[in-house]
RNA sequence: GGCGUCGUGGCCAAGUGGUAAGGCGAGGGUCUGCAAAACCCUUAUUCACGGGUUCGAAUCCCGUCGACGCCUCCA
C-alpha cells in the first residue's frame, strides 16, 4: 500500500486515486528568465522518481509541467538584453527542457506556458468576480478577495491575522485587503500586454497554476507538486482561487520537496549561491546528481557539496559493478541464492518505496542485490545465471531514473586508449613493470581507468 | 514573533513502541607483479539535552537548546 505525505493535512496518507489506477499530477515548473540550476534538477528528479514508481505500481500517469514565461524578471532581463520577452523566454524553456533530458527526467505529458492560456487565465478571472471572489480595481489590476475564501490559509496552516504583520502594499495598489492578491496586472509604458475586459495586463503569477490545471486536467487532481518554498504564497493562493472558481477540493495530495542546500544555504537565484545544471553536468554525471536525491529524503534539505557528491558518484561506480559481465573461465554455481535475493531486493525496494518514496530505503535494496550478484560472479556464476539477477537490477535502477552507463568517448579516442593498452600488456607479458605501470598513469592522466582480471583487461572513461 | 520540517557513528542517511538498514570514509584481510574493482571482517551498549508515560522508547507526551525553510520573487 502506498503512504504519502500530504502537505495539506499534515500526514503520511494512503494513496488513493480519483479514478482506479490513474494519476492527474502537475508540478510547477520554473520561470524562464536564466540557467536553471541544481535545485530546479533536484525537484525535476524529485517528482520524476515519483511519477516512474507510480508508472511502475501501474498507474497510467497524466504529467504536467508548466512554465512561467510571463514575469516581471523575464520583462526586467529582457529589457537588459534588449530582447523581445517572449523570446528570451522560450530560449530558456528550450534549454530547460534540454537540461532535463540530460538528466534523464521522463517529458511531461503536457507543458502549458502562461503566454498560451491568456483566454483561459482571463475566463478563470471573470468567474471569480463573477462569483464575488475577485474585484478589479481602479488602477486595472484585478485581485483575488481572501476574506472571501474561509479556507485560505489551510495548506500553510496559518491565519489571515497572524499573517497581516508582515504584509505590505505596493504604491500604486488599491486592495481592499492587504493579503488580497494580483489576479491580473495593469500594464506599465512600454511593457508586454494583453488585452482584457480590465485593460491591458498581463497575469499574476498564480493564476496561471489555476487556469492550465483546469484546463489540462481537469476541476480535481491527483497529486500536486513543487519546491516547499512554493507552498505559501503560490500554492495557498492556487488552492483559494480553483475551490472558489469550482466549488470543489483541487489536489488530493500536495507534495513538496525540501530544498537544495549550498554552504548551509537554500540555492536560490536571489541570493546568488547557484551551480547551473549545465556547470553541474560538465563535471559529473546525471546519475550522480540523482543518487544525491535518492541519497536522501525528497521532504528533507539536501546537501549538496563535495563530499557528498563523492559519495555519490562512488555510490553510482559501486552499482555499476553489478552489470559487469561474468568471467571467461565462470563454471557455474548454485544460483539459488542469487535468486532468492532478486526477490528479497524487489520486496524491500517496493517496502520502501510505497513509504512515501524512501529512496534512500530502495537505494539500499539496490546495494543488497548488487553485492548479491558480485558474489555470484566472484564464486563463478555464468552470464545465464547473473543474467536474471541483473535485469532484476537494471529494472529497479530504471524505476529510479539511472541509467548506469559508461561514459562515451569518441573513436579516435577509444583507438588510442586501446593502442596503449594492448602496449601495457605486450610489456606486462614480458614482466616489464615499470613501463606497464607508466602506460597506466599516462591512461590514468587521459581520464581512463583500467583493471586487470585473467582476462584481460578491461578500460572506461572516467 | 507566527507556521512548518528536523536534530541518529567522522560524513550522507533509513528506522516512528520491542531492542540501531544501507552507503561514503577509515583500519585489517582475500585476489593482484603492484594496483584498481569486487568480496570478507572491524568501525554507534546508543539515537541534541532534561523530565514523563510504558514490562519495554531513537520511536509517544511535556520542556529546553539548535538547524533549515516559509511568512517578499524563489524548485
Amino acid at each position: 500500500m502506498l503512504k504519502i505525505y500530504n502537505t495539506l493535512t499534515r500526514k503520511t496518507e494512503e494513496f488513493q486515486t480519483l479514478e482506479p489506477k490513474r494519476v492527474k499530477m502537475y508540478v510547477c515548473g520554473v520561470t524562464v528568465y536564466n540557467d536553471a540550476h541544481v535545485g530546479h534538477a533536484m525537484s525535476a528528479i524529485v517528482f520524476d522518481i515519483i511519477r516512474r514508481y507510480l508508472i511502475y505500481r501501474g498507474y497510467e500517469v497524466k504529467f504536467v509541467m508548466n512554465y512561467t514565461d510571463v514575469d516581471d524578471k523575464i520583462i526586467n532581463r529582457a529589457k537588459q538584453l534588449g530582447e523581445e520577452p517572449l523570446k528570451l523566454s522560450q530560449r530558456y524553456i528550450d534549454d530547460y527542457a534540454n537540461d532535463l533530458k540530460s538528466l534523464n527526467v521522463l517529458p511531461a505529458t503536457a507543458n502549458p506556458q502562461v503566454s498560451q492560456a491568456m483566454p483561459l487565465i482571463i475566463k478563470f478571472i471573470e468567474g471569480l468576480i463573477e462569483k464575488g471572489y475577485a474585484y478589479a480595481a481602479q488602477n486595472g489590476d484585478v485581485y483575488f478577495r481572501v476574506t472571501k475564501d474561509a479556507d485560505y490559509g489551510r495548506l500553510s496552516n496559518r491565519k489571515l491575522d497572524d499573517m497581516q504583520a508582515g504584509a505590505r502594499i505596493e504604491i500604486g495598489e488599491q486592495k481592499d485587503h492587504p493579503m488580497d492578491f494580483a489576479l491580473w496586472k495593469a500594464a506599465k509604458a512600454g511593457e508586454i500586454f494583453w488585452e482584457s475586459p480590465w485593460g491591458k495586463g498581463r497575469p499574476g503569477w498564480h493564476i496561471e497554476c489555476s487556469a492550465m490545471n483546469l484546463a489540462e486536467l481537469g476541476e480535481q487532481i491527483d497529486i500536486h507538486g513543487g519546491g516547499n518554498d512554493l507552498i505559501f504564497p503560490h500554492h495557498e493562493n492556487e488552492i483559494a482561487q480553483t475551490e472558489s472558481y469550482t466549488g470543489k477540493e483541487f489536489s488530493r495530495y500536495w507534495m513538496h520537496n525540501g530544498m537544495l542546500q549550498l554552504g548551509g544555504e537554500k540555492m536560490s537565484k536571489s541570493l546568488g549561491n547557484i551551480v547551473s545544471i549545465k556547470e553541474f553536468l560538465s563535471k559529473r554525471s546525471a546519475d550522480v546528481m540523482r543518487m544525491l536525491v535518492l541519497n536522501g529524503t525528497y521532504r528533507a534539505p539536501l546537501m549538496f557539496n563535495d563530499e557528498t557528491l563523492d559519495a555519490a558518484e562512488r555510490n553510482i561506480e559501486r552499482l555499476k559493478s553489478a552489470l559487469k559481465p561474468a568471467s571467461a573461465s565462470s563454471s557455474g554455481i548454485n544460483a539459488d541464492t542469487l535468486s532468492a535475493s532478486i526477490e528479497s531486493a524487489k520486496k524491500n525496494f517496493t517496502e520502501a518505496m510505497d513509504n512515501d518514496f524512501n529512496t534512500a530505503g530502495a537505494v539500499a535494496s539496490l546495494f543488497e542485490l548488487s553485492k548479491s550478484i558480485n558474489t555470484a560472479r566472484d564464486n563463478g556464476a555464468t552470464n545465464e545465471q547473473l543474467s536474471p539477477a541483473q535485469s532484476a537490477f537494471k529494472e529497479l535502477a530504471g524505476v529510479l531514473g539511472l541509467k548506469l552507463e559508461d561514459k562515451q568517448g569518441s573513436s579516435e579516442k577509444d583507438a588510442e586508449v586501446n593502442a596503449l593498452i594492448a602496449e601495457r600488456t605486450e610489456a606486462r607479458k614480458n614482466k616489464q613493470w615499470k613501463r606497464s605501470d607508466e602506460i597506466r598513469d599516462q591512461l590514468k592522466e587521459m581520464g581512463v581507468t583500467i583493471e586487470d582480471s585473467k582476462d584481460g583487461t578491461t578500460w572506461k572513461w572516467n
